[in-house]
DNA sequence: CTTGACTCTCCTCTTACTGGAGGATGTATG
DNA sequence: CATACATCCTCCAGTAAGAGGAGAGTCAAG
């Protein structure tokens, strides 16, 4: 029979661990003094000790290592939770080797600071949004104003009011400074609540509203739902648009370092772009820019 | 100026976090409503916002960011912080791969499972413990009984009390069961308190107790300081001195393919040995195998 | 009988939030 | 203007695996 502080002293195992193995009913000591309280442990709790260690040691919680040990488990059992741990430390390797790849890039980033402003770029999924759309090619970036005033006055014209969102997507899957394949998009209202979007019904929203879209002006104009982002690259660019160029740069570098590959069109949100009419050297705006992603 | 809500959406933050994050100080809305509470949040706070989720995504904690966001710091010093958590997660890669190896051997373990009993094999460091011994090439392993006799009897006869732990030392570096370089040892007791072992004062301790050992009959008697152990593998063997030999097999194995290497003599320590005299099939006996090692 | 080492229980603290209760506020609709 | 109801607020508890410490009781030796 040892006290706590032996059987600590034998195992290396600290006195306020074995405590809570007690206290978790891990491993009761053999005997516990009714007037004392104290704690008497046993050699052959030893090998227990270390069962306990040695599971803890490839990664179980108490928990687990408790139902282990308490119902005597079959070793088909053990096996198949060993196996799933293999895929669960293997896939947290993954991820530390990830993590470590962004570090990386991120050093190097910082070495050519001089050289670009410093963009925090952050994965996240995107939510399908409601919008109404233009699509066409247009000679340069500036030109997708005139998108956006088309879609404006189908707005006014159909009495239907934009939530405010406004978006530029663009399916060129290079860089182009001419002849550019770009969609101008207004978010407007979804159906139903905000809490139930996620759980779309399936039925698809039509896409023209009925009565309109017949008139040969309207006929470029599309209503539908931009589609749900699993991963998007996101980056907030805070300036002009004379300056956007920039984080486009920051973009694609971050997205070849970290071994993603774009699958699909880019997108540009216009957080905020002042009241009136749009400038192009306006400091104040915030602009998002999306690149959905795909580990390569 | 957009509520928490929309701000949680944008970002993909949820509610619970911004407002953690308002809390510890690492994003406060940039406005709160007096009478209400309400935070409102501004489109310049999402890249700050993105900011934070990008340090996190590299595995500041939240009390680093914080203190890198504060206090302007110099890129210099955010470079430092980037190689240190650059070196923490190449080592916590490491951790878990030696942690896979672990599931992996224990995996193969368990499928010869019919031929050993499973031993748990735990690393730990061992404590110095100062001890009496003798030295001796023995014909077979039960002759250590002799070795211990002899060292009761010095012990006897210099009325030094023994603290009751026995162990035996093996000198060959590879298994023999014959001719065997065995030390048998008896720990006495140590100068200080348990609490203050730990840190030595550099002072050996005598070889030889004063006045003793000029015996011709103690000349093969030694007194000394077994070293400590920074990493041992250990297991415990519950049951008689013929099966221990299984014990040594799991504990061979399980060096190996754990990339370990056994670096000084292995100990055998005797936790539970019955009262009277020895035998040889006494199956409550308790053993642990303490094989010293370092990464191979 | 005293001293000092040891042990006991109970409390708080750690990380980065999540979940929920109970109540106040904001906005759209009838 | 009244009423839903979605959203917001603050507080409280809980998570894993103990660490640290307070205050009090226990054990063995001298």
């Amino acid at each position: 029979m040892y006290r706590i502080g032996d059987f600590s002293r034998m195992s290396r195992v600290t006195v306020k661990a074995l405590r809570h193995y007690d206290a978790v009913g891990l491993l009761r000591p053999s005997h516990v003094d009714d007037a004392s309280g104290y704690r008497y442990y046993t050699a052959e709790q030893l090998p227990q000790l270390y069962r306990i260690l040695a599971l803890k040691d490839i990664g179980f919680s108490l928990d687990q290592i408790a139902s282990l040990l308490q119902k005597g488990v079959a070793a088909q059992e053990l096996h198949g939770m060993l196996r799933l741990r293999q895929a669960e430390i293997e896939s947290k390797i993954q991820e530390e080797q990830e993590r470590l790849i962004r570090v990386e890039a991120r050093l190097k980033l910082m070495d050519q600071e001089n050289i670009m402003a410093n963009y925090d770029i952050v994965i996240k999924s995107v939510e399908p949004i409601r919008v109404v759309s233009v699509r066409d090619k247009i000679a340069a970036y500036p030109a997708i104003g005139a998108l956006y005033g088309e879609l404006y006055s189908f707005l006014r014209r159909n009495h239907i009011r934009p939530t405010g969102l406004a978006a530029a997507i663009y399916h060129d899957s290079e860089y182009k400074d001419t002849d550019i394949d770009a969609e101008a998009v207004l978010a407007i209202e979804m159906g139903g609540k905000a809490s139930e979007r996620h759980q779309d019904d399936g039925k698809p929203w039509p896409m023209t509203l009925p009565g309109i879209g017949s008139k040969s002006d309207d006929e470029r104009i599309r209503i539908y739902e931009l589609p749900f982002i699993e991963q998007a690259a996101c980056t907030v660019h805070h300036g002009s648009f004379k300056t956007l160029e920039s984080a486009y740069q920051a973009m694609w570098q971050w997205v070849n370092e970290n071994k993603y590959k774009v699958c699909a069109p880019t997108r540009e949100l216009h957080i905020y772009c002042g009241e009136g009419k749009v400038s192009l050297d306006d400091e104040t705006y915030v602009t998002e820019i999306q690149f959905p992603v795909q580990k390569a």
